[in-house]
DNA sequence: CGGGGGGTTGATCTCCTTCAATCAACGTGG
DNA sequence: CCACGTTGATTGAAGGAGATCAACCCCCCG
């Protein structure tokens, strides 16, 4: 298994005033003085699309957040199966601090850039301030939740739910991102290839494929290229997921 | 949707020095004055095996470790789709600081104690209380790496795969809580019914059913009752688990 | 004795996988 | 500029793992 390596580790460097993860990331709750010890021991690296962070079980020796781009975890079973396990978005956290190694393959589905601490200074600082503890404590609820809702996707749902969902996953968080109002026509990027979308799923990228089509013949979804996906009617959609209709989001 | 009520709220009571729990619940790191404070907002709750303790969408104006017996977290779907997303074994915590109401159903499995806190002292106690946060922090990040451990479970394994995957947690944890080797002959309880393994395992009760039969007749697992459980070989269940053979457990 | 909950087993059906061919877009080198 | 390989995606045909429908068993309890 080759360790690949970043190609312009260092290059990229911002002050956390500026950052626009400021207000999302595990430093969320920091005040002026603890950015600055965060500022000690933070540093930026890239990578490119396809690249891997690192493979399950390498030793990692530090914590991150995206800054920007996109991340999968997954889980790969010996014969090749591989299973996706979360999603990293900007502002989401890598890593776990207590750890030695990762648990899981770390990839980069985009151009991503990560804000990294050093583990060990890093853990020492989550014990002096409660406030990463408690962002981290917050977003680690959070990410449970969404394991938690995957996972009744991934044991109960058909094929055609389990794609609508994921459509509606991505349409919702990207709605909020880009303060489009959820309801009405709405149009975004699909950040996956349908084979990672596949690994999402719990399905092979034929199915995928043939339900994306079926979708798009029902005008669920307009395809306007192979990426970028329109929602005539927001609440069709949701219908196709199986879920009540009134978000299944948690509040 | 019919509220169920504890058949003998706060006839139980302890002191928490010797609580079976101590060392392993949200109360792990607390020291003796932090002990008293959470000893006041403190009461117990029994419930029934089969008992409902809330519905997804309940009001929850507590959260609780479980002191002993078993609950499962499930959600349903409206046309009765229902997938199991956790199982609660003494010192799991139930409940989300800051959140209103349940986002699960709630189920006792078996005769179920539980050890509840009021939510609003509990929050406000958690600013005050790092130990708390901390602890409740790394239990979390746990049910993480379980709930994901899960989906590769749910989504990539086959039928045979998944009943071998359960049968070796629950006889791995039921190992290391009464200090049997897990290795050579052991024998323990299955704590579900195998309409509870359905939905743990994203399932139908009959598949569950044929699976067990089937590793019953490969010799992989014995039969000593409906429920009781004996492996002559733990390394043979683990080779149908599907993962590779150093345990699949996070270090 | 009847009834119900939990469990097993059989027959059939169906949804998804598997295997395979084809296509479009893109880059590369001759 | 075109042949070629590659990567991502679509579509078809065949097969199989698990769901569904249904019968039946066992055991406990009222």
């Amino acid at each position: 298994m080759a360790r690949t390596i970043p190609i312009e580790a260092g290059s990229y460097t911002q002050d956390c005033d500026d950052c626009p993860i400021r207000h999302r990331a595990v430093c969320a709750r920091c005040e002026h003085d603890e950015l600055a010890q965060l500022e000690k021991i933070k540093y930026y690296r890239s990578f490119e699309a396809g690249q891997t962070v690192a493979w399950s079980g390498d030793r990692m020796d530090f914590v991150a957040s995206v800054v920007s781009g996109i991340a999968t975890l997954s889980q790969t079973m010996e014969d090749g199966r591989r299973q996706m396990v979360g999603l990293l978005l900007p502002s989401d956290f890598v890593g776990r601090p207590g750890r030695e190694s990762s648990a899981y393959d770390v990839v980069a589905t985009s151009d991503l850039v990560m804000c990294c601490f050093r583990k060990k200074p890093f853990e020492e600082m989550m014990l002096r301030t409660p406030h990463i503890g408690q962002r981290l404590l917050e977003m680690t609820l959070d990410e449970l939740d969404a394991a938690r809702e995957w996972m009744l996707i991934l044991g109960r749902k058909t094929a055609r739910e389990k794609i609508a969902s994921l459509i509606a996953i991505i349409a919702r968080r990207d709605a909020t991102l880009a303060l489009q109002p959820p309801t009405g026509g709405l149009t975004f990027e699909l950040p996956l290839t349908r084979e990672a979308m596949a690994d999402y799923l719990g399905l092979t990228l034929e199915t995928v494929s043939r339900q994306i089509s079926a979708l798009k013949r029902d005008n669920i979804i307009v395809l306007e290229g192979k990426r970028q996906i329109r929602i005539p009617d927001f609440d069709a959609l949701i219908e196709q997921t199986g879920d009540d209709s009134d978000g299944g989001l948690l509040v």
